[in-house]
DNA sequence: GCAACCTGTAACGGTATAGGTTACGCTTCA
DNA sequence: TGAAGCGTAACCTATACCGTTACAGGTTGC
Protein backbone atom coordinates (compact mmCIF):
# COMPACT_ATOMS: atom_id res chain seq x y z
CA UNK A 1 0.00 0.00 0.00
CA UNK A 2 1.19 3.77 -0.72
CA UNK A 3 2.50 5.50 1.64
CA UNK A 4 1.31 9.24 -0.03
CA UNK A 5 -1.96 10.41 0.83
CA UNK A 6 -4.44 12.47 -0.29
CA UNK A 7 -5.96 15.73 1.43
CA UNK A 8 -8.59 13.68 2.38
CA UNK A 9 -7.17 10.68 3.51
CA UNK A 10 -4.51 13.65 6.08
CA UNK A 11 -7.69 14.73 7.11
CA UNK A 12 -9.71 11.92 8.90
CA UNK A 13 -6.09 10.90 10.13
CA UNK A 14 -6.27 13.36 12.52
CA UNK A 15 -10.21 13.37 12.96
CA UNK A 16 -11.49 16.31 11.10
CA UNK A 17 -13.69 15.25 8.57
CA UNK A 18 -14.03 17.07 5.39
CA UNK A 19 -17.11 19.45 4.44
CA UNK A 20 -19.35 17.55 2.27
CA UNK A 21 -18.77 20.47 -0.73
CA UNK A 22 -15.39 18.86 -0.88
CA UNK A 23 -16.85 15.50 -1.69
CA UNK A 24 -19.11 17.05 -3.79
CA UNK A 25 -17.02 18.53 -5.71
CA UNK A 26 -14.01 15.77 -5.43
CA UNK A 27 -16.60 13.11 -6.28
CA UNK A 28 -19.24 14.90 -9.19
CA UNK A 29 -18.22 18.12 -10.79
CA UNK A 30 -14.66 17.70 -11.40
CA UNK A 31 -15.21 13.61 -12.66
CA UNK A 32 -17.58 14.72 -14.80
CA UNK A 33 -16.20 17.85 -15.60
CA UNK A 34 -19.03 20.26 -14.98
CA UNK A 35 -18.93 23.09 -14.04
CA UNK A 36 -20.21 25.41 -11.14
CA UNK A 37 -22.84 26.74 -13.39
CA UNK A 38 -24.15 23.91 -14.89
CA UNK A 39 -23.81 22.13 -12.11
CA UNK A 40 -26.28 24.83 -10.19
CA UNK A 41 -28.59 24.78 -13.29
CA UNK A 42 -29.05 21.15 -13.11
CA UNK A 43 -29.61 21.02 -9.63
CA UNK A 44 -32.51 23.78 -9.95
CA UNK A 45 -30.85 25.96 -7.44
CA UNK A 46 -28.62 29.02 -7.94
CA UNK A 47 -25.12 29.10 -8.77
CA UNK A 48 -24.18 31.03 -5.75
CA UNK A 49 -26.27 28.63 -3.18
CA UNK A 50 -23.88 25.71 -4.88
CA UNK A 51 -21.03 27.67 -4.89
CA UNK A 52 -21.48 28.17 -0.77
CA UNK A 53 -21.72 24.24 -0.51
CA UNK A 54 -19.02 23.61 -2.23
CA UNK A 55 -16.69 26.54 -0.13
CA UNK A 56 -18.00 25.42 2.41
CA UNK A 57 -20.34 28.26 3.63
CA UNK A 58 -22.95 26.39 3.58
CA UNK A 59 -24.20 23.18 4.81
CA UNK A 60 -26.15 20.40 2.78
CA UNK A 61 -29.84 21.09 3.88
CA UNK A 62 -32.40 17.76 3.47
CA UNK A 63 -33.67 19.14 0.51
CA UNK A 64 -30.23 19.59 -1.63
CA UNK A 65 -29.94 16.06 -0.47
CA UNK A 66 -32.60 14.77 -2.26
CA UNK A 67 -31.53 16.89 -5.00
CA UNK A 68 -28.18 15.75 -5.00
CA UNK A 69 -29.25 11.66 -4.89
CA UNK A 70 -31.36 12.73 -8.11
CA UNK A 71 -28.76 15.03 -10.04
CA UNK A 72 -26.06 12.27 -8.83
CA UNK A 73 -27.78 8.71 -8.15
CA UNK A 74 -26.34 8.51 -4.46
CA UNK A 75 -28.82 8.09 -2.00
CA UNK A 76 -30.11 11.20 0.14
CA UNK A 77 -29.52 9.64 3.47
CA UNK A 78 -25.45 9.44 2.55
CA UNK A 79 -25.40 13.36 1.45
CA UNK A 80 -27.04 14.28 4.77
CA UNK A 81 -25.08 11.73 7.26
CA UNK A 82 -21.59 13.36 5.72
CA UNK A 83 -23.87 16.66 6.58
CA UNK A 84 -24.70 15.38 10.17
CA UNK A 85 -20.90 13.72 10.73
CA UNK A 86 -19.44 17.16 9.95
CA UNK A 87 -22.21 19.52 12.01
CA UNK A 88 -21.44 16.54 14.81
CA UNK A 89 -17.58 17.01 14.81
CA UNK A 90 -18.01 20.76 15.31
CA UNK A 91 -20.38 20.29 18.35
CA UNK A 92 -18.31 17.88 19.96
CA UNK A 93 -15.25 20.05 19.96
CA UNK A 94 -17.37 22.26 22.53
CA UNK A 95 -18.42 19.35 24.71
CA UNK A 96 -16.40 19.69 27.77
CA UNK A 97 -17.23 23.73 27.57
CA UNK A 98 -21.89 22.35 27.92
CA UNK A 99 -22.92 22.27 31.77
CA UNK A 100 -24.92 19.24 31.93
CA UNK A 101 -25.37 16.72 34.70
CA UNK A 102 -25.59 13.17 34.07
CA UNK A 103 -28.53 11.28 34.86
CA UNK A 104 -28.36 7.70 34.17
CA UNK A 105 -26.70 5.47 31.79
CA UNK A 106 -29.07 5.19 28.47
CA UNK B 1 -46.15 -13.09 18.95
CA UNK B 2 -48.89 -10.22 19.68
CA UNK B 3 -51.07 -8.55 17.54
CA UNK B 4 -51.49 -4.92 18.83
CA UNK B 5 -49.28 -2.35 18.23
CA UNK B 6 -47.86 0.36 20.02
CA UNK B 7 -48.07 3.67 18.12
CA UNK B 8 -44.26 3.85 16.95
CA UNK B 9 -44.70 0.15 15.59
CA UNK B 10 -47.49 1.50 13.65
CA UNK B 11 -46.01 5.06 12.43
CA UNK B 12 -42.78 3.06 11.10
CA UNK B 13 -45.20 0.15 9.47
CA UNK B 14 -46.47 3.51 7.87
CA UNK B 15 -42.59 4.64 6.83
CA UNK B 16 -43.87 7.41 9.15
CA UNK B 17 -40.50 7.25 11.77
CA UNK B 18 -41.44 9.03 15.18
CA UNK B 19 -40.07 12.33 16.30
CA UNK B 20 -37.20 12.35 18.40
CA UNK B 21 -38.84 13.88 21.31
CA UNK B 22 -41.06 11.53 21.46
CA UNK B 23 -38.09 8.64 21.50
CA UNK B 24 -36.71 11.13 24.40
CA UNK B 25 -39.25 11.39 26.30
CA UNK B 26 -40.83 7.44 26.20
CA UNK B 27 -36.98 6.29 26.50
CA UNK B 28 -35.35 8.96 28.80
CA UNK B 29 -37.78 11.12 30.91
CA UNK B 30 -40.46 8.28 31.33
CA UNK B 31 -38.32 5.46 32.48
CA UNK B 32 -36.62 7.80 35.07
CA UNK B 33 -39.85 9.24 36.39
CA UNK B 34 -38.30 12.46 35.46
CA UNK B 35 -39.94 15.81 34.92
CA UNK B 36 -39.41 18.28 32.27
CA UNK B 37 -38.67 20.82 34.24
CA UNK B 38 -36.13 18.56 35.84
CA UNK B 39 -34.58 17.23 32.99
CA UNK B 40 -34.74 20.57 31.38
CA UNK B 41 -32.51 22.15 34.27
CA UNK B 42 -29.84 19.19 34.20
CA UNK B 43 -29.18 19.69 30.45
CA UNK B 44 -28.52 23.41 31.16
CA UNK B 45 -31.42 24.39 28.93
CA UNK B 46 -34.62 26.22 29.51
CA UNK B 47 -38.03 24.25 30.20
CA UNK B 48 -39.45 25.82 27.44
CA UNK B 49 -36.98 24.05 24.72
CA UNK B 50 -37.23 21.13 25.91
CA UNK B 51 -41.19 20.99 25.85
CA UNK B 52 -40.60 21.76 22.31
CA UNK B 53 -38.44 19.32 21.58
CA UNK B 54 -40.57 16.83 23.41
CA UNK B 55 -43.79 17.69 21.54
CA UNK B 56 -42.29 17.94 17.62
CA UNK B 57 -41.92 21.54 17.73
CA UNK B 58 -38.42 21.54 17.79
CA UNK B 59 -35.69 19.19 16.49
CA UNK B 60 -32.28 18.02 18.13
CA UNK B 61 -29.84 20.67 17.05
CA UNK B 62 -26.04 18.97 16.73
CA UNK B 63 -25.25 20.71 20.80
CA UNK B 64 -28.23 19.32 21.93
CA UNK B 65 -27.19 15.78 20.61
CA UNK B 66 -23.74 16.24 22.45
CA UNK B 67 -25.98 17.75 25.66
CA UNK B 68 -28.10 14.28 25.38
CA UNK B 69 -25.25 12.26 25.29
CA UNK B 70 -23.78 13.74 28.43
CA UNK B 71 -27.27 13.35 30.48
CA UNK B 72 -28.04 10.19 29.08
CA UNK B 73 -25.46 8.32 27.72
CA UNK B 74 -26.31 7.55 24.17
CA UNK B 75 -23.78 8.34 21.53
CA UNK B 76 -25.11 12.07 20.44
CA UNK B 77 -24.38 10.58 16.97
CA UNK B 78 -27.21 8.75 17.78
CA UNK B 79 -29.53 11.22 18.72
CA UNK B 80 -28.66 13.27 16.00
CA UNK B 81 -29.21 10.48 13.29
CA UNK B 82 -32.24 10.40 14.69
CA UNK B 83 -33.59 13.65 13.88
CA UNK B 84 -31.81 13.18 10.51
CA UNK B 85 -33.61 10.38 9.64
CA UNK B 86 -36.69 12.79 10.38
CA UNK B 87 -36.04 15.52 8.56
CA UNK B 88 -35.16 13.01 5.28
CA UNK B 89 -38.39 11.95 5.59
CA UNK B 90 -40.16 14.98 5.69
CA UNK B 91 -38.02 16.09 2.73
CA UNK B 92 -38.37 12.72 0.75
CA UNK B 93 -42.07 13.17 0.66
CA UNK B 94 -41.63 16.38 -1.57
CA UNK B 95 -38.87 14.25 -4.24
CA UNK B 96 -41.45 14.20 -7.25
CA UNK B 97 -41.93 17.89 -7.17
CA UNK B 98 -38.50 18.79 -7.45
CA UNK B 99 -37.20 20.28 -10.34
CA UNK B 100 -33.85 18.32 -11.15
CA UNK B 101 -31.88 17.17 -14.00
CA UNK B 102 -29.99 13.19 -13.48
CA UNK B 103 -26.68 14.30 -14.21
CA UNK B 104 -25.04 11.02 -14.01
CA UNK B 105 -25.04 7.81 -11.82
CA UNK B 106 -22.34 8.34 -8.74
C1' DG C 1 -6.43 43.42 -27.16
C1' DC C 2 -10.85 41.86 -26.37
C1' DA C 3 -14.91 39.21 -25.94
C1' DA C 4 -16.85 35.18 -23.81
C1' DC C 5 -16.97 32.39 -20.06
C1' DC C 6 -16.39 30.70 -15.28
C1' DT C 7 -15.79 31.73 -10.52
C1' DG C 8 -16.17 33.64 -5.79
C1' DT C 9 -18.55 36.70 -3.17
C1' DA C 10 -20.56 41.12 -1.31
C1' DA C 11 -25.13 43.33 -0.64
C1' DC C 12 -29.88 42.96 0.22
C1' DG C 13 -34.32 40.72 1.37
C1' DG C 14 -37.28 36.85 2.72
C1' DT C 15 -38.05 32.85 5.42
C1' DA C 16 -37.19 29.38 8.91
C1' DT C 17 -35.31 27.58 13.14
C1' DA C 18 -32.87 27.37 17.79
C1' DG C 19 -32.65 29.46 22.03
C1' DG C 20 -33.61 32.66 25.92
C1' DT C 21 -36.89 35.17 29.40
C1' DT C 22 -41.37 36.24 31.09
C1' DA C 23 -46.02 35.30 31.85
C1' DC C 24 -50.51 33.09 31.47
C1' DG C 25 -53.92 29.36 32.03
C1' DC C 26 -54.62 24.61 32.96
C1' DT C 27 -54.31 20.26 35.72
C1' DT C 28 -53.01 17.34 39.62
C1' DC C 29 -52.37 16.50 44.26
C1' DA C 30 -51.23 16.91 49.21
C1' DT D 1 -56.25 26.17 48.85
C1' DG D 2 -51.71 26.34 47.49
C1' DA D 3 -47.75 24.32 45.26
C1' DA D 4 -45.85 21.94 41.44
C1' DG D 5 -45.71 20.63 36.77
C1' DC D 6 -46.88 21.43 32.06
C1' DG D 7 -47.77 23.59 27.42
C1' DT D 8 -47.31 27.55 25.03
C1' DA D 9 -48.01 32.47 23.53
C1' DA D 10 -45.33 36.82 23.09
C1' DC D 11 -41.16 38.96 22.26
C1' DC D 12 -36.24 39.10 21.56
C1' DT D 13 -31.59 37.60 19.34
C1' DA D 14 -28.62 34.84 16.38
C1' DT D 15 -27.89 31.81 12.73
C1' DA D 16 -28.83 29.46 8.38
C1' DC D 17 -30.77 28.60 3.74
C1' DC D 18 -31.99 30.53 -0.61
C1' DG D 19 -32.88 33.91 -4.17
C1' DT D 20 -31.50 38.01 -7.31
C1' DT D 21 -28.25 41.37 -8.79
C1' DA D 22 -23.81 43.02 -9.44
C1' DC D 23 -18.93 43.30 -9.21
C1' DA D 24 -13.94 41.82 -9.68
C1' DG D 25 -10.66 38.51 -11.09
C1' DG D 26 -9.11 34.66 -13.89
C1' DT D 27 -8.99 31.84 -18.34
C1' DT D 28 -9.45 30.92 -23.11
C1' DG D 29 -9.59 31.80 -27.95
C1' DC D 30 -10.16 34.84 -31.96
Amino acid sequence: MSTTKTTTEKRMLMHNPPHPGEVLRGLCLEPLGLTVTAAAEALGISRKTLSAILNGRAGISPEMAVRLSIAFGASAESWLNQQTQYDLWLAERNRKNLKVRKLSAA
